[in-house]
DNA sequence: ACCTAAACCTGGGCGC
DNA sequence: TGCGCCCAGGTTTAGG
């Protein structure tokens, strides 16, 4: 599922090929994925519209647009941007000059929406702005008593991150992830603030993790999954300790960890 | 304000 | 080959 790495990869693509071009029209073959206004007043308001810039904010991709209006663009667990279509395209943004930028999204988890004026999107500070230092981890988390892994999943504290990376960050910076946000030591939060940012930016690197659905623009997989320590692992050897990874459920949600390196 | 759980969705993988 | 079942999870919504 695309999280920070990931559509962070998508934009780095798609920002040279739309950028300067404008949206001479939208086709809508499933409008589920249009949010806030209808998919005729959509239609109406994106036709015309030149692109400038994409800017990432956590998982949102904002398209800033000549007018001062922005196209916000939110992945879900299986949406993509892509140059080619796939068999699971929603919608068509046609492009001046001929180009067509198509957004695919077989569970219809993604979310298209248009702003008049600079997007509020209530989401906390993202994990890799230069700012975004241990002591402000420590601060965040000590305000919640819950899980430190459900913690890592609000967007509305911390934004970027999802259940790939909060698993693979916890397993790095030795934490369970059953253990109470606000109970760390110093030295856990040191430990924890590092391991976010390390692999965040490793998985930026290698274009992000294709687990079942993740390709990017051009439809390519990423290399991540090939990286990955306990997520999707369970019952396979800890490559620290050897003992097995276990997969417990937190929130609805897959959770790995291993029970000997994560205390 | 905080926390939990259900709801939204459907392709893919599995057992039979 | 195909049917039924279960799983995947980012975000919103509802309710405690």
């Amino acid at each position: 599922m695309p999280e920070l790495p990931e559509v962070e990869t998508i934009r780095r693509e798609v920002l040279p090929y739309v950028k300067g071009k404008t949206i001479t029209g939208v086709e809508i073959i499933d409008p589920r994925n249009i949010k806030g206004i209808s998919p005729s007043v959509f239609k109406k308001k994106i036709a015309g519209q030149k692109i400038l810039d994409i800017e990432r904010k956590a998982k949102y991709q904002l398209f800033k647009l000549a007018s001062g209006k922005y196209l916000v663009i939110h992945l879900g667990m299986t949406g993509r941007l892509l140059f080619e279509p796939d068999k699971y395209v929603k919608i068509v943004f046609n492009l001046s000059g001929g180009k067509k930028l198509f957004f695919s999204d077989a569970r219809i988890f993604g979310r298209i929406l248009f702003f008049d004026s600079y997007p509020k999107l209530e989401l906390g500070p993202e994990p890799l702005a230069a700012d975004f230092t241990w002591q402000k981890l420590k601060e965040l988390l000590s305000k919640r008593k819950t899980s430190v892994k459900l913690v890592l999943l609000d967007q509305k504290l911390i934004s970027g991150i999802g259940n790939i990376y909060a698993n693979e960050a916890l397993f790095r910076a030795g934490i369970h992830p059953q253990r109470k946000a606000n109970q760390l030591s110093d030295a856990e939060y040191k430990k924890l603030q590092q391991a976010i940012r390390e692999v965040l930016l490793e998985a930026i690197k290698y274009r992000g993790t294709s687990d079942n659905w993740y390709v990017d623009a051009k439809g390519q997989k990423g290399g991540f999954q090939e990286r990955l320590r306990v997520y999707g692992r369970k019952g396979e050897p800890c490559y620290r300790c050897k003992g097995k990874v276990v997969r417990i459920g937190m929130g609805q949600r897959g959770t790995f960890f291993c029970p000997k390196c994560q205390k």
